[in-house]
DNA sequence: AATATATGAATGAACG
DNA sequence: CGTTCATTCATATATT
């Protein structure tokens, strides 16, 4: 979604130095900021390196850019609202996942979450909502996977993270074949 | 899909320190650097200075992303499809929203993805998804339907105004804070 | 070609 | 907990 720059919003009147625009938009320039912090960084990663590496070419623009208040010297004035795990946090999570059985318990949540706090914003919340989740998904992708014998299909709902690669073959179907790079 | 992707260049063959590009990849490389380094600064500039212009860049996002693993050319190569309703399909679906009101359950589900598989590829999680995003669709098209109240004036065409004012807010933020163990 | 929109899918959070 | 909602991401398609 672009900057919806018109909307009846009040005037962009030439002010001087006051607030011209809308918190919205503020928001969505301060995101547009990121996506590009981001473009720019990997942009200069693979120049650096122009070498080595064979530099997929296949749309070479920018991947999944940070959280826009992630963002370097940011300060986030109108904050997410919706949490999203870095990526350290992911691998701890998903680690946690894999060898503890089950939803960790409140007192095992703080610790968590208290060790989580170090790699990026969260609350107990979150973490408790994660595994949740996770293990829900878990369970749906199972169970479909069982009774996909003799018959149809997978599950219902979302996957999980590490499915990502088999998702095709074993999940949705698709249509197209063509694959980049 | 700002940068050229697809071009008969000479493949990426596994080299060592040698160039991979070719130079004009390289080029086209630096061009884009410059590019978006201009772009960042000038949108840090004009977020320093949260006033003045009503950012007239349209559409400031790009299109095509690249998932950020597969950006240094690390693993997976398999692009991502996704499922597209057959003509026929997406007619009994549209039928069976119609009709039906909300989302079938899951037995339904296996039904409707049987009935459809004589139409062509598909998958539970393809029927479910649809009919997820069916009704969030219809539900939001409604909701910046209904609220132009005795507000403002028919101005624009005012269609496809993507209100998102309704944010579940509450200032539930990053930071809940209660745990439901 | 650039960009705008439609829509399939992923996922954090909420609900019963 | 199992389900469902809401929001966002990613991609296919349409428009200019």
């Amino acid at each position: 979604e672009p900057l919806d720059s018109s909307r009846p919003q009040p005037a962009y009147a030439m002010a001087q130095h006051e607030q011209v625009m809308t918190d919205e938009q503020l928001e969505t320039l301060r995101r547009q900021i990121s996506v590009y912090a981001t473009i720019c960084q990997q942009l200069r990663e693979m120049h650096k390196a122009s070498v080595s590496h064979p530099i997929p070419f296949a749309g070479f623009v920018l991947g999944q850019h940070l959280p826009y208040d992630q963002f370097l010297g940011m300060q986030k004035t109108t904050a997410r609202q919706r949490w999203t795990p870095s990526h350290s946090q992911l691998q701890i999570l998903e680690r946690l996942f894999d060898q503890g059985n089950g939803t960790p318990n409140k007192q095992r949540i703080k610790e968590i979450t208290s060790e989580l706090s170090r790699h990026g914003q969260i609350s107990e919340t979150n973490v408790y909502n994660w595994f949740q989740n996770r293990k829900a998904r878990a369970k749906r992708k199972q169970q479909s996977a069982v009774q996909k014998d003799g018959d149809s299909e997978p599950d219902t709902d979302a996957d999980s993270p590490e499915d990502k690669k088999n998702r095709i073959d074993g999940g949705a179907h698709i249509q197209a074949g063509h694959v980049g790079v």
